[in-house]
DNA sequence: TATGAATGAGTCTTCATTCAT
DNA sequence: AATGAATGAAGACTCATTCAT
């Protein structure tokens, strides 16, 4: 039963996950989820009473689910400058990606919401970047590869450029060559020779 | 008549944009600006037929309206970089912004609409933008007060950090420090001396 | 135009009545109330946001339309005895009242809305009753129809009766006999000689 | 089986019993009971099919656990007067009680379904009272205690004026201090000497 | 017996849009 | 031009009742 519930519940968030997706969040409503999960009115709110408490579930395993920054690239043998490009490639696909792509949901959530939330998790996400980077920039420097920057202010940029190219992606549309380009501004701007 | 009707339709527009100040995009109604304006419902719609239609009308206004980037700055005697920190003064103003902020609603629509419009004004706003930086790099370099740098890559690096950081106010919430901090890191890659 | 509203109004809350008077008060919804009008859902929304704000002005025209207690029997020539008859007689039509009988709503919503509000229009109409009865009584005891008793006591206690009948009559249900069998002991022990 | 079986039965007669206290008969749904007893939706079902099967019931075990009227008052040495000033004593006492009061969901009830059931249970209580008033009444006049008044009228007027009190302590409000002047002036028509 | 997931009908409420005046 | 009454569709939410397990 708990199980089978489970299930139930993990097969409507699967499904709102990609409504969220497809419509952003202020445009969902129960009727669309009810709808795509072939569910009855009724039958939905016996997982979730609104479509806030479906998206912060979402949310959840969003980030749940969510490697690490680096974990995936973080190997023994792999180089600062190897991991440091790897992580740029995947944003820019993330950047650039049109299907699939949740974060406009989340965006106009937090414009619905304001910042009150102090355990806001894009903040959390955004700090779990700086730090990860500060701690791939001190290894590169460590070993060589990278200048000897400020890592904290040089973290931050990136950050705040990755954000940068992200919202304009989704806005204004940015190309390919002009992800490429700025990726490329920030790499010159840490690594010692490309 | 057609004066009067004019003068209307500011009236509209003038209410209507503290509305979506107020309230960004997706939750404006056209309850909401009827009753802002005092106007009829039917009044309403003699001169606009959609809260998108209003909307539009709001954002050309906007654009209409807003000074060219430095325009205000650019006087004889003022250095570049004079002009950057005046520049990067105002800019820290609206990303801090917390009332009076129209770029939520600006968001909202994007979002909404897709990229699909070939004359996107926020494109329009950034492209500017970067050129108007372009010019003004330059114009530091020659003089000397700036650091011999790629200019476009610069300037589009500053543009992009200026949006993450604005996005990242409205929604993750961002302290003055970090944005000073921020904006003092992008200083210190410009100007020879600070 | 407000003339015409105010018409609609009128035609809503007579509407109305005639459902509360079927129904009750727990059992009018706004569709009920809707389809009895042939107004639309929205239209109905124009002129009362809830069905207690329908069922209130129900029963403040109620209560300015009530006659006072005894208004039109006290004439110059009636005695005393004949206003207590005429009294009673249009009190049992009442209690026995099978159609055209609003009193039931009125129980269930004071029933729900408990007693809190100071200007129970129950309890004002109740002290009338109470006060109009005991200026009958002395008047009646003046001129020597009725029996010296305690006006105040007597005048309670009377209301107190019509009260029990009239829920009893809508609870249990009485016999026209019983009213009559009440009402001559409520008057055999008033008037002196019957 | 069986005994069990009664078991739940009475818990769940209980249970609603006290809903029906605290909200009324309309206001109460198979929800309501299905939470209050801590029971699955369908296990309610197993032994009511309706609030107003439940209702009945409660109803069928208020009535049987009620006392005669007088039962308990009764006793030999009891004198008439003794008894009727307890009877009064207990009655300002359900009249005046805020708490654990059902008279109000029976109010609703009988509202609800009308006037059709033949063994209306609100009658048989009432004819109960009137006869027992009446024997007492006629103890009364026996021994002297009580005036030589028309038992049966006098009978019948105690207990409308006890419903009339009752009413409109449920709607309008009423103080002890209307109870008990209300109860002295029945007392006083009755009592030889108070 | 007992569970509780599931359904679907019913009601409330809000809005965009139209239209007679 | 302008009004604001009117409509009807759309969405949220709740419950009685059923049914597979």
């Amino acid at each position: 039963m708990s199980e089978k519930s489970a299930q139930k519940k993990q097969l409507i968030v699967k499904t709102a996950r990609r409504i969220f997706i497809e419509k952003g969040y202020k445009n969902v409503t129960m009727k669309d989820i009810v709808e795509a999960c072939n569910i009855s009115r009724g039958g939905l709110y016996l997982y979730f009473s609104s479509v806030e408490e479906i998206f912060l579930e979402v949310l959840r395993v969003e980030e749940s689910e969510t490697d690490d920054v680096f974990s995936s690239e973080l190997t023994e043998e792999a180089t600062a400058t190897d991991v440091l490009m790897i992580f740029f490639k995947e944003q820019k696909k993330e950047i650039l990606r049109r299907n699939d792509d949740f974060s406009v949901a989340v965006y106009e959530y937090y414009f619905e919401k304001g910042l009150t939330k102090q355990d806001n998790p894009m903040r959390t996400k955004f700090d779990d970047g700086v730090n990860a980077l500060i701690s791939l920039l001190e290894a590169g420097i460590d070993s060589g590869e990278f200048y000897d920057v400020d890592v904290r202010a040089a973290a931050a940029n990136i950050m705040f450029v990755l954000e940068g190219l992200r919202i304009c992606a989704r806005t204004m549309g940015v190309t390919e060559g002009m992800v490429d380009d700025e990726l490329l501004t920030l790499v010159s701007g840490i690594v010692a020779e490309v």
